[in-house]
DNA sequence: TGCCAGGCCCTCTTTAGGGCCTT
C-alpha cells in the first residue's frame, strides 16, 4: 500500500500562534493511519533558534533545556517530508497546522501533494451537542482512551487520530456502509449545517447505486 | 503593560461583530 492510501494525522506545537509573526515550530507529532490503524509514528522536537516565552514553556511543557538539544527545523522537516510523502493529511484545526507546517516546509523549498481535512470542523458538524469542540473534550465525550499529555505533539496527533476514526465508525454506523472516503470527509468539512441531512442522503444514494 | 493571526460560524447578519479553536 502506498502512501497515497494512508492519512497522516498531524499536530505541530509552535512558539505562537503566527508564522508570518515570526512564530516558529518547535514540535511535530504525527501518526500514519491505514484502514483505521496507526502502522507508524513521527515524533521530534524542534530547535526554532530562539528561547521560548515562559508561557509556551508551561502550556506544552517543552522547556528551552529540550531544544537546546535539538535539531533544527531543517532537518527535522526533511524527515518529515519523507515521512508524509503523498499521504491526506487530518488536524484538529487544520488550518492552524497547515498554516506552520506550509512555512516550515517553504523554508527547505519541499513540498506536498496530500489535500488536509480538519477533525474540529467535522466533529462540529458530527458532534452537535458537544459542550465545545476542543480536542480534549471530544476525546471525553467520545469516551476515548487519552494517550499521553494534551499538548505535547504525538499524544494530541494520536488522540486526533483515535478521534477521526470514532467520527468515521459513527459515521458508517449512522450509514450502515463502509469507511467513507477522504474526499468524502474532505466535503463534509464544508457542507452548510442545514445542508448536512441532503449531503448524507445524497452520499447513500451514491453507495448504494 | 497589553497586545499580536486567521479561518470558520452564528446571529440581535450580509455595508458587522464577536466567539471558537489552534500555540
Amino acid at each position: 500500500m502506498n502512501s497515497a492510501n494512508s492519512v497522516v494525522v498531524l499536530d505541530f506545537e509552535t512558539t505562537g500562534l503566527s508564522p508570518t509573526q515570526g512564530d516558529r515550530a518547535i514540535e511535530i507529532g504525527a501518526v500514519k493511519l491505514q484502514q483505521g490503524v496507526i502502522v507508524d509514528h513521527f515524533q521530534q522536537l524542534i530547535n526554532p533558534g530562539f528561547r521560548i516565552t515562559h508561557f509556551i514553556e508551561q502550556y506544552t511543557g517543552i522547556t528551552n533545556a529540550m531544544l537546546n538539544e535539538a535539531p533544527s527545523s531543517h532537518i527535522v522537516m526533511h524527515d518529515f517530508a519523507d515521512f508524509m510523502g503523498d499521504a491526506n493529511l487530518v488536524a484538529h484545526n487544520a488550518s492552524f497546522d497547515q498554516r506552520f507546517l506550509d512555512a516550515e516546509l517553504a523554508r527547505i523549498h519541499r513540498h506536498y501533494s496530500g489535500r488536509f481535512a480538519c477533525s474540529m470542523l467535522v466533529a462540529r458538524r458530527i458532534y452537535p451537542d458537544a459542550s465545545n469542540h476542543q480536542l480534549s473534550t471530544l476525546v471525553a465525550h467520545n469516551r476515548i482512551e487519552q494517550q499521553g499529555d494534551f499538548h505535547r505533539a504525538l499524544a494530541d496527533a494520536e488522540m486526533t487520530a483515535l478521534l477521526w476514526q470514532h467520527i468515521l465508525d459513527t459515521l458508517c454506523q449512522r450509514w450502515q456502509c463502509q469507511a467513507p472516503s477522504f474526499a468524502m470527509m474532505a466535503a463534509l468539512q464544508k457542507q452548510p449545517k442545514a445542508n448536512l441531512e441532503r449531503f448524507f442522503a445524497k452520499y447513500a444514494d451514491n453507495q448504494s447505486s
